[in-house]
DNA sequence: TGTGAAACCTCAGGAAT
DNA sequence: ATTCCTGAGGTTTCACA
């Protein structure tokens, strides 16, 4: 069974998701209580899982990374053998940043960041269309970003206490 | 003009890229050096912009948070206020985790995360499809990730030192 | 690179509900 | 059985030399 999450929970875990960095004591302030409950649920939500880690978020103009791509692959060979080998292949290159497995018309969605559409062109015919097994490859490429959010908005609805 | 990354700077990034509660310490250990000039450059990086921030993963699949699409928009009119405005609107719902403006066949993609698809079709047509200026909706849906990752892969090209 | 003071983390023991 | 607090030793941060 798992944990439930408290309010204290839902409360720590959106600060966290904001700014790693807040300390046990500041988000024990915000929240009324001392340093001791807020120590332990973070123990806690580490401890069951709910935070993966926590990473610094570089600013990807600074280090030659401007370049986003989202490519679109198409297989020949639907054979669960072969959707994993792609997936494999595919994840190994350092340019791709997330590899999706999906439904419908497209069998994958990599995101694939680089400095500009040289290296992108390079990457596509040195590296992955020598990968076997691939029938098409549509590439978008992002002019601006909107939004881009590894924040999950939570919702704490009221728990049947007592 | 900016700053141009050393070595040192490069190995800070990408440990606190993988893990950001890395101490001052730890990394001075592992860079050969004392505390101070390591503590210096992490200052630098944020100041400079490299670090955009500090935060926590979450696992979205404890949060009711499992259903991942990637929801590709076809708009009517493209006059860049329209454009401005869609960008606006869909970034502002929190299921929207991400938004771009794209090249090519769709004008945006969007990564939407949910708790399952009953939640998804009331998000596309309470939410989403009720913007004004829409033509088309295509859903693609995450069955497995194969990669997902953050830090961005750094090569440090010996700089002209001397 | 080293020093030092302030702040913080960590975890024991114990109180209150 | 939880959840909380106090308190104290060890660590980290950060300005300064």
């Amino acid at each position: 069974m798992s944990y439930v999450l408290q309010e204290d929970d839902v409360r720590i875990l959106q600060l966290l998701q904001h700014d790693a960095r807040f300390t046990v004591k500041e988000m024990a302030d915000k929240l009324g209580k001392s340093a001791t409950p807020v120590y332990d649920r973070v123990r806690r939500l580490e401890r069951e899982g709910f935070i993966r880690g926590y990473v610094a978020i570089l600013d990807k103009t600074k280090i030659e990374r401007s370049l986003v791509a989202f490519t679109h692959v198409q297989l020949k060979e639907h054979s669960s053998d072969m959707l994993n080998a792609f997936k494999n292949e595919s994840s190994r290159f350092p340019e791709v940043m997330e590899c999706y497995h999906m439904t419908g018309e497209y069998d994958f969605i990599l995101k694939i960041t680089l400095k500009d559409m040289n290296e992108y062109n390079d990457f596509i015919l040195t590296k992955l269309a020598t990968l076997p097994n691939i029938r098409t490859v549509q590439s978008f490429f992002v002019l601006s970003e909107g939004k881009v959010e590894t924040a999950y908005p939570l919702h704490w609805q009221a728990g049947k206490k007592k």
